[in-house]
DNA sequence: TTATCTGCAAAATATTTGCAAAGCA
DNA sequence: TGCTTTGCAAATATTTTGCAGATAA
């Protein structure tokens, strides 16, 4: 990955528009890029097994910046580890695999517009976002 | 409270009917009872607050405890923070208020059974629970 | 009596802070 | 150059572990 974080990535390119380009920056995105959902001392490790040295204080502070740009999201699970991923363009939700542990997205086409109204007509709360998690047994651990 | 947990309370004598009765068992259930949910620090606190001496290793193993006994349930919202609520007899959601920090709970009529076969059609992944949280205002936030 | 529960001290884990030095544009 | 980013050491916060002693039933 060395190499990568050199060399272009339009991806990473488009997001980083108006930031300084950084080392850090560049690998944390890197390893998000191809990967699950990662928390804060998981990506430490992947940046240190592709020979980013990095110190941890300067990877919680780049994802706390990426955060604050909307680069990149927090997604939290039923363990309550924050964990990271690229910001998708489109709203959606996550598929875990009880199993495998797999993380999934996946959009609904019918999102929670009826139950949002109802809550609204029931409660007088006003909902602004939501988040919803299926947990499950992904295509490939069903079968067994 | 210290008087309280040697008194009698039914919904707690009920919930415990097969455990040993303990004053960190019996404070801890009384601590969520009235309470929104609350974090391990916090239910240390207010233990503390209501003069109920008790080490926060006990407490810790006290919620694991009654996590496995399904007298309590986690409740996990975006800031990460492992939340312990006493276990409702209706599957349910929670209605954060941004504003207050309000946490309500709430039953859907109708849940999300469409949503969860639509994604086993599509994707294969048999959903067994999910978790929602509809974050937003509520009635009283909401005037402001 | 005996299985369960408890406190204490210490370790493990996760995250944050202050400050001086280094790096990007 | 000037603002941003970085490393390091130390502080803080949360949770876990081992073990010896106490307690509920």
């Amino acid at each position: 990955m060395t190499n990568k974080i050199k060399s272009s990535n339009k991806l990473i390119d488009n997001k980083l528009a108006d930031c300084r380009q950084t080392k850090t920056r560049r690998g944390v995105l890197l390893v998000l890029e191809n990967s699950q959902p990662l928390a804060a001392p998981e990506i430490l490790a992947r940046l240190k097994e592709n020979n980013v040295v990095v110190n941890k204080t300067t990877v919680y502070r780049e994802l706390d910046f990426l955060l604050s740009k909307k680069v990149i999201a927090a997604v939290i699970l039923k363990d309550g580890l924050k964990r990271y991923e690229l910001q998708a363009s489109e709203h959606g939700h996550h598929l875990i695999c009880l199993q495998c542990q797999k993380i999934e997205r996946v959009a609904l086409d019918n999102d929670l517009d009826k139950q949002e109204k109802a809550i609204t007509r029931s409660r007088g709360f006003k909902v602004l976002n939501h988040s919803l998690e299926f947990y499950g047994l992904c295509r490939h651990c069903v079968k067994k």
